[in-house]
DNA sequence: GGTTGCATGTAAAACGTTACATGATTTT
DNA sequence: AAAATCATGTAACGTTTTACATGCAACC
């Protein structure tokens, strides 16, 4: 039974307590986005998926009028959980734009340059700050906290080499005009 | 006029200078690869696409009885990636399955997160030493070399993150076992 | 003569986002 | 009364990988 990453995801949540689909996408929003996003168009198949492979079952538990189906982990889902969790970690990928315009910059110069540094330093600094405001209220448990802790500290570090770069980019602009 | 991010990865070597399908995958894999990865099977059709849009140029030129088709930039392409490099990037996503079952890993245990840590760092540090090694056999020019250092820095950066981090629940589980 | 590298391409499958559609409930 | 939030889902589209298919040339 091979399964997609992002249904790792639904068990993975589904292993802390029992939810609904709307419940496992707003708390992705609140923690794997930065490093594993997934959407609707994801989530709400993937749990039909994992049901009629009998790793996950749901339950209809309506809020009054308005329907909602709260999914549980079966046996069988935990204990793919733990064999997923026991193996080593496979897909690691990163799509970066702004490296990809600062290693074309040639064909415009350095102020095209700085500009992409400085638009990849504000992407990585609102990261932080949004990682720190889920921090403030309320820090998780466990090793959420520690991934919480790599996303800010991991963005940090991005933010601060874009702007070391940039200020190297500067002052080497500077001195050519000096020697000049 | 709307491209693909990786049709500006071909547009943008091309600026470099001339060269082949196989060419620009080469150059791919030892240079966007760890930021912006393509496959033949998005290089070949995109090469056709971008001809058919008038912003590349493709000639046949054969090597010996070896086929060989060299594309290189028209005007209207140049101009395409000069646009496109004087605005700002969008694109910034990242996939990594070693943080998802470092979040999870309630469910397993300390070993396991440790287990996990350690397989992430041996990724960064393999990435290390491929870039370390591209460094040594003629270090590029111009930007392509901060993108190069960007690579080399940013992975050491995570593969120490994850020594620290090893070692700091290393140490945990040390106290917890001296406490009780 | 076999392996590696150069060279081009396609087809199917997997993966993922976006936009759309619908409707109830709670908060302002 | 309007806006935000809860809640579920689908369809179309775009992107990307993987596997397959082919063949020449250079080196060992």
């Amino acid at each position: 039974m091979e399964l997609s990453p992002t249904a790792y995801v639904i068990l993975g949540m589904l292993g802390w307590r029992p939810m609904s689909g709307y419940e496992v996408k707003s708390i992705v929003d609140k923690s794997t986005r930065f490093f594993w996003a997934a959407s609707y168009g994801q989530i709400y198949p993937e749990l039909r998926h994992l049901a009629a492979a009998g790793l996950i079952e749901g339950k209809a538990s309506p809020q009054g009028g308005r329907k909602r189906n709260v999914y549980r982990l079966t046996p069988a889902g935990r204990k793919q959980l733990r064999a997923w969790l026991d193996t080593d970690p496979e897909v690691y990928e990163l799509r970066d734009e702004a490296l990809l315009k600062l290693l074309f910059a040639d064909a415009t110069g350095a102020e095209a340059a700085a500009a992409t540094l400085e638009a990849k330093r504000r992407t990585h600094e609102q990261i932080v700050q949004r990682l720190k405001a889920i921090e403030a209220t309320g820090k998780p448990e466990g090793f959420a906290y520690l991934v919480l802790r790599y996303g800010i500290e991991f963005n940090q570090w991005n933010a601060g080499w874009c702007e070391r770069t940039r200020r190297a980019l500067e002052d080497e602009a500077a001195n050519q005009r000096r020697t000049a």
